[in-house]
This record gives structure tokens, C-alpha cells and sequence, in this order.
RNA sequence: GGUCACGUAGCUCAGCGGUAGAGCACUGCGUUCACAUCGCAGGUGUCACAGGUUCGAUCCCUGUCGUGACCACCA
């Protein structure tokens, strides 16, 4: 006996433990030759599971088990990512509160003591994703840090470097002087800050001056020019005369520069090669000198003079400015509002600014990656995103890939004590290079230095659907597996990561590495805004799994799962969901109890069910079945959702159940039973739980069926038509006469229950129908006309009597037997909706370039508004 | 400044060349033996605005307004 309340937390485990192996077992099971292979986005072992991850991985699974089910080898790749700034932060946090700082630690124990903490909570994370459902085979985690992906990655450098796509210089860079490390542009964020404007005079001969304006009067002491625009009447005869930088004697020349903008500040700019991007460009144009007037945590250094070295820089800002006052060189202050750009991770100002780095230049790479999409061997889905990612490509900068921190891949280059590098994947191979370089054998290399840096995460995550696979040795699983077919992963991470494995992928392996990427919506808060924990309105996906239970969890994130639109997650939603869980669970114990047992010999496809209501809802499952392939393989999870929901409540619920209960046939008993099991096969990817768990219940005394999760959908008519999938146009082989009929009846005890309604009669009515073709289909079918049109009996007769409610479905009229006064406004209403759908119709008939485009059309409206004019003419008739 | 979305019932959102749908909320009825985490029935709309294409536009095109996101810039 199933119990009164699903009760998810008693079950969901045991589905897990039973799923474990047979989902290992069909990543191996080499009997099919069609794979289906995602790698998922590795999650930062410094994350616990929020709700986007939640959604990224609810999709990932409804495919892995769609395809798993249609007999695909499945592989969803699980991993971990090691985060390098993001974990290193956390646990210098967690040395600082136990009063350590991670420097006095030394690199060595620092990185143990990484570990440990790996160790310690690099697990949950995945824990928490296969309580989600998520049917991922945990015998092939991998960690970007295990020791073949190091040496993937150290080999991937190497052979970048070898190429030539990867080599060291002095670049401007932004600079987190917090962290003391180069960031990437893409986690620096422009955050709008009240600020100043100051109008400084430079001195340009005895006494004149030329005004620059600056939010940034500090820097000055790097100035190495000022710049005017070429065509800038006002200032022409002032290129190429000198001004001297106040506060110093340092003399610098005014150039001529297209990046000036006249209508911005006064017109002139000053040139700080070394602590602006823009700058930079201009100083590499004109050739000036990249002087770098800060240390590693923006500090002044020894290029400034004396009384401003060692400043932080805005306490030199303040100095600057007021030495600037006394000299009366400030014409003006004005309060501003600019941005200024943050580390997302640290929170810390950003100074831009040169130092020595590794970099991938990667237009080549760029080029190949937009090919792949322009080409359509990617697709992005939805379709708009490519804009985006065509957008960064065309405008890609050189990578830069070194991080000044400790925790990641360090990166594979020596240095002997002349400057001379080896890149080589391993020290060994460094050694032997030196050796030939030095002329000497291994032993008398003189030492060698690594370096220091490490690279950035996302190196190692741009390798990670080939190294997951065992790249880069040529291993059957990479053979197998790779290309892998759906990337899956949120918008704000195209530029990080996504692009990054697409332009690696076509590098090293000749190959995209996945042929469809759904970009999946961002989840928000009910109020549309975006869920951070600052802002404390995060939900737990925790929290709503065992409040409402997984499954509810699932179904209605999937229902949200519209393309190109954020979402709004509230728990109210969560609770629908489980509402409808609680729904299924209710239809499941009405089988039950009505003895509908499941077996296996009872084929619904075979064409031997006789009933016509057992026909009709065999008919609906078909297409429902061939509706939810449908909407999966286009991506649409939401309507395939819908379509879950649908078929449930509407169709199988509100009717097919309401019309058996008065059955006890032993057909109508199998084939509820065996169409229920049907549903859950197809309701199986969202909702793995229940489905799971009911499947078990009613197929347990049958012996012979495996577990849901690899029960195939292909039914007898799919297979005959070769194709596997079942689409609803093409379910004619049950769609008859009878069908149709039972179609019929069904639309007319609807219009009864709806009179019903409108009239407010609560108890059950007499159906009198005047005798005619359908009198054979009524006598066989009367139980169930009873049951859904909530009434007493159905009489077949000549003519009607006087009074009663007549009504009228389609061209046949219909008496309800009722003494009652009842009010005409009812049928004033209906008949007036008639008569404007009669004249609408009419007015399109009339027009004859439509019947002329598309004369099918044209002719069902004819035939529609002749059945309307006699449901009208019907109703008119009626004496009340 | 550039790009891309979005504007449909009170709310959250589907739909998309033949004048509209769901869920929630709301109203009425109902504890008839699957279901109150419920059932039955019901109402609800200048489909942001203005032009254009079309026999016909909520749908396609252009523009306007509004909202949001991303990128760039910020002397």
C-alpha cells in the first residue's frame, strides 16, 4: 500500500544508492556504439552547491537520462576545479583567523595546507550534486589539479610555447596590489565611485602652461608626454614643444595623438604609458619610455621624488595635490562621478599597470574558434549568444596566463642564472634541454630556477573536456567520447571559459570540443535581483530539497528553463511543483487501489485494446510521448515540463480516471496501469525520484524489469517505424472512429459540466440524445458519459420534450432533463459569443485573397461557421 | 558610445501571420470511496506606442518610449 503523502526524504537516498552502478555500468558498457557525453562545468572546490548550479545541473541530467533511457552510452563527466585566486583567498582567510600570515607560511606549506583543505571540502560539493538527481558516474571524478591533468597542462604549455603562441613580456596588465598578482580583465569589475577631476598646469616655457585634466594627479611623476588631437586647431602649434612635469624637473614632449578627444577635459591628456591601457597603446605608438613609478602594492617607488616614496596611492594622491595647491598649479577641482575599476574576487582597487608576464596570443586561435561557430560544427543555443561570442572573439586581447599567487599550475619554464629559459613539461626535460644548450652532460647543469608564476585557472579549464578523457594520450575513452555533444553553462562565463575550450579544443585536437552549447537563464531572486550572498537573498537549493524534495525542486526548475529570459525563482514556485509531485503520487495510489496491476504480456501498442476510452488514452500517450522528445531535442525543458504536467492533470487525471472509476474490466485495469508506467517513463528525466520509486512499486512482482533509469521509451511503434521517436502526428494507428467519438463525447460532457456550472445544479441530470448513428457507441459507452458528465442516465429518443436545457455540440443537439427555472442570460451570453464567432468567420470567408492563399483554411472556416449557425439556430429554437 | 534581450490577464510568464493561453492570485460551489499539498465551474486583456509590409499583424520590418544585461570608454 503506498503511503497517504509522498514522503521524499525516505526515498531519495535509496535511488540514489540503488542508480549508482547502473550508472557507472552504461558509461562503460561498450554494447552500443552512440554516445552521449557532457563534460560538466566543474564547480570550484571552494563552492557549495547554489541554485545555479542547481539548474545547470537539473538540465545536464534530463539529457544524460533522456539519452541514457534511449540506450546512448552516457557519460556525464564530473570534476572539481581548483580555483586558484578564489581558493587561495579562502585560505589565506582561514590562516589570517588563526593569526598566520600565508606568506611567513612558505610556498611548500602553503600549498599542503591547500590540500588539506581540498580534502576536507572538495567533496561536498559533489555530494550535493548527486543528491540533486544528477546522474553522473563519481568513479571518473577528476580535479584540474590531479597529477594528469598537471601534466596535460604543463604539456599544453609546452607545446603553445614551442609554437610560438606563448611567450613572456612587459605588458600592462591590471594589478591587484591587495593580492600582489596580475588579474584578468574579465574579473575586473567598473564600479561607479564619486570621485574628483583635477585641472592641473604644467609648466611649458618661462611662463606659460598648458592645463591637463585627471582623475589620477599621482601618477604625473610616469607622465611621458601630454597629448593633443592632430587636427585640434586650438593646440597644433603645440606639438612637439616641451612642458615640464610639476613637482619635478622632468621635461616631456606634447605629441600628436588620434586617441585625443578635443571635447574631453581641456582638450589635452597626459600620457602615463605604464599606468594606463590607453596610455600603453600610445606609448608603444610614439615610442616613449614605460616608466613604472609603483612597487607591487602601489606604493611610489624611487622614480617619484623623495618626500612621495613608499606612499600608497591615495595617500600620495592627497600630497600630490596639495603640493600641487601651494605651487597655485590647480586651476580647478570638480567633483565627479567615474568608475573605478575592482577585483571581483578581492574587492580591490585595480592599478593598471607594466610588468613582466606570460601571455597566449590568440587571434590565430580566435579565428578558429569563430569559424567553428560561423560554420555551424558549434551551435549555441539559444541562438543569440553567438553575437556575444563572435563580439569577444573579434576583439580578443593576448591572454595574459600568469597569476603571481601560489596555489595552481606553476608554471613548466626554468631559468639558468644567465636568463636562459627551457619550457619543458617536466624538470627533467628542462635539465636535458639546459644540457644541450651548456654543452654539458645532465650533472654539471648549472642550477636552475622554476618560475614562480602559476597560470590562470582557466588554462587548465580550457583543456578540461580532453583531459577529463585522458588527453594527451590517445586513450579509447577520448576516441569514444570526444567530441562530447552538449556543453551546458550559464552566459557569464562564454568569455572565461567557454570560448577558451573552443579555441584549445580546435588547437589540440583538431576538433570542437562539443557540438551545442545551451547557455542556460541566470537564476534571480523573486524581485528579478541577482542572488548574492551580500545581498542575503540567496535560496539554498538545499533548503527547498528537503522542504518540497528533490523532484519538486527539478520540475519546477525545468518549467523555468526558458531560453534566453532570467528567471525568477521563488519558493512558491517550488511549492507548485511539488503540488503536482503530490498529484502524481495521488494517481498512483487510485491505480492502486483500483487493482491495476502491471504485465508485462499486456502490449497498449498492439492494437488488440478494445475499449474506445482505453483506445483514446493510448492515443494521447503517443503523443504525448512524441511531444516530450520533441521539446527535449529542441531544448525547450519548460514545455517539455508543460507537457508532463499536461498529460497528467488534464488528460490522464481529470479524464481518463474520472471516466474509469465506474470500470473494472481487466483491459481498462492494464491499461491504466500500464499507461501510468508509461508517463513515468517519459517524466523519468525531470523527475527521477518518484518515477523511480512508483516504477519499482508496480513492476515489482514482475521480476524481469531493470531500474527506470535505462527503461527505453521506444515503444513497438517507434521501433517499427525505425526512427525511436513517437511524434503525435503519426499516431493514427490507434486513431479511428471510435476515437474520434470518444473525442466527441468527452467535448460533450464537458459543455454539460460547464452548464452545470454556469446554472449552479448540484444534483446529477438526465441526458436525453435523439437516436441516430452514435446510438451503438452510446449504449457501450454510457458508464463513463455518466461519470464525466455527472449524470443520472442517458436516454436515447425520438424527439425532445418541452422545457429542459438544450444545447448543442457541434451539429448534434443535446436535452438536459431539468424543471427548474432557469435564466435566459445564460444562453443570451452563449448565443451571443455565436453570433460574433459566426460573423467574425463570416467576414474572413468573404475575403477572397484569403481563399485564394490558403483555401484549406478557408474551407475548415467555412465548415466551422456552419456549425456554429446551427448551434445558434439551435438555441434560438428553444422555448424557454 | 556599441551590442543583445525584453515590454502579452492583478502577478510570473508561454505563444506567434488568421484578434490570445498556462500557473498563481481572485469569485462561486464542493469534503461523491486518488487527491484540501484538493476537485468542479467562472471572469479577466487597446498583446508598450506610432508607422510600414500583407487580403489579414500580438506575431514580420522601421522608429519611439520604457526595462534589463553585456562590452567599450571615462582627460
Amino acid at each position: 500500500m503506498l503511503e497517504k503523502l509522498f514522503d521524499h526524504g525516505k526515498i531519495e537516498s535509496k535511488v540514489i544508492d540503488k542508480s549508482k552502478e547502473i550508472i557507472s555500468k552504461t558509461t562503460k558498457n561498450n554494447s552500443r556504439k552512440e554516445t552521449f557525453t557532457i563534460t560538466l562545468p566543474p564547480p570550484n572546490i571552494t563552492g557549495s552547491l547554489h541554485l545555479g548550479h542547481a539548474f545547470t545541473s537539473v538540465i545536464q541530467d534530463m539529457l544524460l537520462r533522456f539519452k541514457r533511457q534511449h540506450g546512448y552510452v552516457v557519460l556525464g563527466q564530473p570534476g572539481i576545479d581548483h580555483a586558484g585566486i578564489a581558493t587561495q583567498i579562502i585560505v589565506a582567510n582561514q590562516l589570517r583567523e588563526k593569526g598566520i600570515h600565508w606568506q611567513q607560511l612558505g610556498r611548500e606549506e602553503f600549498i599542503a595546507q591547500v590540500w588539506k583543505w581540498k580534502e576536507q571540502s572538495g567533496g561536498t560539493i559533489l555530494y550535493q550534486l548527486v543528491r540533486l538527481g544528477t546522474s553522473i558516474d563519481l568513479d571518473r571524478v577528476r580535479f584540474t589539479m590531479d597529477p594528469a591533468a598537471s601534466e596535460a597542462v604543463a604539456y599544453a604549455f609546452t607545446r603553445l610555447y614551442k609554437d610560438g603562441l606563448i611567450y613572456r613580456d612587459k605588458r600592462i596588465v591590471n594589478w591587484d596590489p591587495v593580492l600582489k598578482t596580475a588579474v584578468s580583465d574579465l574579473e575586473v569589475s567598473n564600479k561607479t565611485e564619486d570621485g574628483k577631476m583635477w585641472y592641473i598646469r604644467y609648466p611649458m616655457g618661462q611662463s606659460d602652461f598648458i592645463t591637463i585634466a585627471t582623475t589620477r594627479p599621482e601618477t604625473l611623476f610616469g607622465d611621458q608626454a601630454l597629448a593633443v588631437h592632430p587636427d585640434d586647431e586650438r593646440f597644433k602649434h603645440l606639438i612637439g614643444r616641451k612642458v615640464r612635469i610639476p613637482l619635478t624637473d622632468r621635461v616631456i614632449p606634447i605629441i600628436a595623438d588620434e586617441h585625443s578627444d578635443p571635447q574631453k577635459g581641456s582638450g589635452i591628456f597626459k600620457v602615463t604609458p605604464a599606468h594606463d591601457f590607453a596610455d600603453f597603446e600610445i606609448g608603444v605608438r610614439h615610442n616613449l619610455p614605460m616608466m613604472i613609478i609603483m612597487d607591487e602594492s602601489a606604493c611610489l617607488n624611487n622614480e617619484v621624488p623623495e618626500e612621495f616614496r613608499g606612499l600608497p596611492v591615495s595617500v600620495a594622491r592627497a600630497k600630490v595635490v596639495n603640493a600641487l595647491e601651494e605651487k597655485r598649479l590647480i586651476v580647478r577641482i570638480e567633483n565627479i562621478v567615474h568608475s573605478v575599476p575592482r577585483n571581483d574576487r578581492s574587492g580591490a582597487m585595480i592599478e593598471p599597470m607594466v610588468t613582466n608576464q606570460w601571455f597566449l596570443e590568440t587571434k590565430r586561435l580566435a579565428d578558429m574558434a569563430i569559424k567553428a561557430v560561423e560554420d555551424g560544427r558549434i551551435k549555441f543555443i539559444p541562438e543569440q549568444w553567438t553575437n556575444t561570442y563572435f563580439e569577444w572573439l573579434r576583439n580578443i586581447q593576448p591572454w595574459c596566463l600568469s597569476r603571481q599567487i601560489w596555489w595552481g599550475h606553476q608554471i613548466p619554464v626554468w631559468y639558468a642564472e644567465n636568463g636562459k629559459m627551457f619550457c619543458a613539461p617536466t624538470e627533467e626535460e628542462a635539465i636535458q634541454q639546459a644540457a644541450k644548450y651548456f654543452e654539458v652532460s645532465k650533472e654539471f647543469v648549472p642550477k636552475l630556477t622554476r618560475d614562480p608564476d602559476v597560470l590562470d585557472t582557466w588554462f587548465s579549464s580550457g583543456l578540461w573536456p580532453f583531459v577529463t578523457l585522458g588527453w594527451p594520450e590517445k586513450t579509447a575513452d577520448l576516441a569514444k567520447h570526444y567530441p562530447t555533444d552538449v556543453l551546458v553553462t550559464g552566459f557569464d562565463i562564454i568569455f572565461f571559459w567557454v570560448s577558451r575550450m573552443i579555441m584549445l579544443g580546435l588547437y589540440f585536437t583538431k576538433d570542437v570540443p562539443f557540438r551545442t552549447v545551451y547557455i542556460n537563464p541566470l537564476v534571480r531572486d523573486e524581485k528579478g535581483q541577482k542572488m548574492s550572498k551580500s545581498k542575503g537573498n540567496v535560496i539554498d537549493p538545499l533548503h527547498l530539497m528537503n522542504k518540497y524534495g528533490t523532484d519538486a525542486l527539478r520540475f519546477t526548475l525545468a518549467t523555468l528553463a526558458i531560453p534566453g529570459r532570467d528567471i525568477r525563482l521563488g519558493e512558491s514556485l517550488v511549492e507548485i511543483g511539488r503540488n503536482f509531485i503530490t498529484k502524481i503520487w495521488n494517481a498512483a495510489k487510485f491505480i492502486e487501489l483500483k487493482e491495476c496491476f502491471f504485465e508485462k504480456e499486456f502490449d497498449i501498442y498492439g492494437g488488440e485494446i478494445e475499449a474506445p476510452l482505453n483506445r483514446w488514452i493510448v492515443r494521447k500517450l503517443i503523443e504525448f510521448k512524441g511531444q516530450s522528445e520533441l521539446h527535449i531535442n529542441e531544448y525547450r525543458f519548460d514545455l517539455y515540463a508543460q507537457c508532463i504536467y499536461k498529460f497528467l492533470k488534464d488528460t490522464f487525471c481529470d479524464i481518463y480516471i474520472e471516466a474509469i472509476k465506474s470500470c473494472n474490466d481487466f483491459e481498462t485495469q492494464r491499461t491504466a496501469c500500464a499507461v501510468f508506467l508509461e508517463f513515468l517513463k517519459v517524466a523519468h528525466p525531470v523527475i527521477p525520484f518518484i518515477t523511480e520509486f512508483l516504477w519499482e512499486e508496480f513492476t515489482r512482482t514482475q521480476q524481469v524489469r531493470g531500474m527506470l533509469l535505462t527503461e527505453p521509451w521506444a515503444d513497438e511503434l517507434s521501433v517499427q517505424r525505425g526512427t525511436g521517436t513517437s511524434s503525435g502526428t503519426d499516431a493514427n494507428l490507434s486513431y479511428d472512429a471510435t476515437s474520434k467519438l470518444t473525442d466527441y463525447y468527452i467535448a460533450v460532457t464537458e459543455e454539460i459540466r460547464s452548464l452545470r456550472g454556469i446554472i449552479g445544479v448540484k444534483e446529477k441530470l438526465d441526458l436525453l440524445v435523439i437516436s441516430g448513428e452514435d446510438d451503438e457507441f452510446i449504449a457501450r459507452n454510457t458508464h463513463w458519459i455518466l461519470n464525466l458528465g455527472r449524470l443520472n442516465s442517458i436516454e436515447v429518443v425520438d424527439a425532445f420534450p418541452d422545457g429542459g436545457i438544450r444545447f448543442v455540440v457541434k451539429n448534434q443537439e443535446f436535452y438536459l432533463k431539468y424543471s427548474n427555472e432557469i435564466s435566459r442570460t445564460v444562453f443570451d451570453k452563449k448565443m451571443q459569443t455565436l453570433q460574433s464567432e459566426i460573423d467574425r468567420l463570416a467576414a474572413k470567408i468573404q475575403n477572397e485573397a484569403y481563399k485564394a492563399a490558403k483555401p484549406a483554411q478557408w474551407a475548415e472556416d467555412v465548415t466551422l461557421r456552419e456549425q456554429k449557425e446551427v448551434e445558434l439556430a439551435k438555441l434560438k429554437a428553444v422555448n424557454f
